[in-house]
RNA sequence: UCCGCCGUGGUGUAACGGCAGCACCUUGGAUUUUGGUUCCAAUGGUCCAGGUUCGAAUCCUGGCGGCGGAG
């Protein structure tokens, strides 16, 4: 097959290239600029999207002795994910800009362009395993990336490659030593990879403006604190609220509830969290046809964490109902749900996370 | 004006006259392709001036400040 290899300039996706182009498949590398402004030369990388980064996969494509090319993006880049994040957080709600991505560029703009072009498919360097069109957790279950893929469609998928499912991360930076490259030591990235310096909160703050509300008690309604921005918040977050005192009994305090006309966020004890149901919209099947409704399983709320058991059902207006059989914390709307299989390890369907309840009511 | 009570990190509170501790907040680190959570660590304090004592947050005197009562 002719293969497209999206190279971020990190370990994974430097071996997955080298994996593909073994296995007989004609692999052509392409890094992908994503930033409109590429000057964010800086060493020891945050992400994917440096000019260094755009270095380091050259030449680990010319070691594979693969042609290489530099896609600009940034277009797309700014239009779907950038400017989704913005109206999402601006909105009150918890956007997850690496899925958009997913879903948007990598596994869209960058497959179309690469289907234009007469390749097959677009191999990348997550860790997922996709057996006969199903996607499913890969075999190192401390890097699994099947999270950040199951916002895929089918036909998505059906143009895609994980030649990193079945290793585990230290496998992965053995092949990448033996073959010499030399990012094979490259630390893991993380954070948002166009917020340069990781301030998340002071980068909305500059696209948004500031836009001071109050912090409010849930039970006395009383106001604790003044922020400058609703959208420097997330459900369950505890730092940064600035409690002007202490809560009489001495414990911490969360973000139960953001409510963006008002500015107004309100916060409450860890137990107020709790959160039994779930109701996940934009549902996808990324195994092809859904499974039979109402369906025992696993669901997963964020990128890192474990999963938690759960009775799943679709309502007639195709919008997906979970209801866990133990409550979760810290479940925002924006978010992405993932729906598991109950040993776990196949994904069943994924949606957007657009309310949450008790179980109560 | 008089009487009484009380002044301890940013905040809320502990400490028979004997190493000023805890919690919340803040900051940093670990973890992590989102936010967040969690874990670890750090910064930070006895209102002021005298006195008693080997030793004072603690006892005494005065000042300043706050609260309550009497007017």
């Amino acid at each position: 097959m002719r293969v497209l290899a999206a190279m971020s300039g990190g370990v994974d996706s430097a071996v997955a290239a080298a994996l593909a182009t073994e296995a007989g498949h004609e692999v052509t590398g392409v890094h992908m600029a994503l930033s409109r402004t590429p000057g964010t030369l800086r060493t020891g990388s945050r992400g994917c999207c440096t000019v260094e980064d755009a270095f380091d996969a050259r030449r680990v494509s010319d070691l594979i002795g693969i042609p290489f090319y530099v896609w600009d993006l940034s277009e797309d880049f700014a239009e779907t994910v950038v400017a989704d994040f913005l109206s999402e957080y601006s909105a009150g709600r918890t956007p997850n800009p690496c899925l958009r991505c997913n879903e948007k560029i990598k596994f869209a703009a960058l497959l179309d362009r690469a289907i234009a072009l007469g390749f097959d498919a677009v191999v990348t360097g997550h860790y997922a395993r996709l057996t006969d069109g199903r996607l499913s957790r890969s075999a190192d279950p401390a890097k699994d990336q099947s999270y950040v893929l199951a916002v895929l469609t089918p036909e998505q998928l059906s143009h895609s490659m994980f030649p990193l499912g079945g290793m585990t991360k230290d496998a992965v930076r053995g092949e990448a030593c033996r073959r010499g490259f030399a990012v094979a030591g490259k630390p893991d990235s993380y954070d948002i990879c166009f917020i340069s310096d990781g301030d998340t909160r002071g980068y909305l703050t500059e696209k948004l403006g500031a836009r001071p509300g109050p912090v409010v008690d849930a039970v006395t309604g009383a106001e604790l604190a003044r922020h400058d921005g609703y959208f420097g918040y997330t459900i369950g977050q505890r730092k940064g609220l600035h409690l002007s005192r202490p809560a009489p009994d001495g414990r911490p305090r969360y973000v139960l509830s953001i409510e963006p006309v008002s500015g107004t966020v309100t916060v409450g004890t860890a137990e107020q969290l709790d959160v039994a149901d779930i109701v996940a919209e934009r549902v996808v099947f990324p195994g092809g046809r859904p499974p039979v409704f109402p369906v025992r399983g696993r669901v997963q709320v964020r990128a890192h964490g474990e999963s938690t058991a759960v009775a799943a059902d679709l309502d007639r207006d195709g919008a997906l109902r979970l209801m866990l059989d133990d409550p979760i914390r810290g479940v925002a709307p924006g978010q992405t749900a993932v729906l598991y299989d109950e040993s776990d390890t196949g994904v069943l369907a994924a949606g957007t996370i657009v309310a949450t309840g008790r179980g109560d009511g």
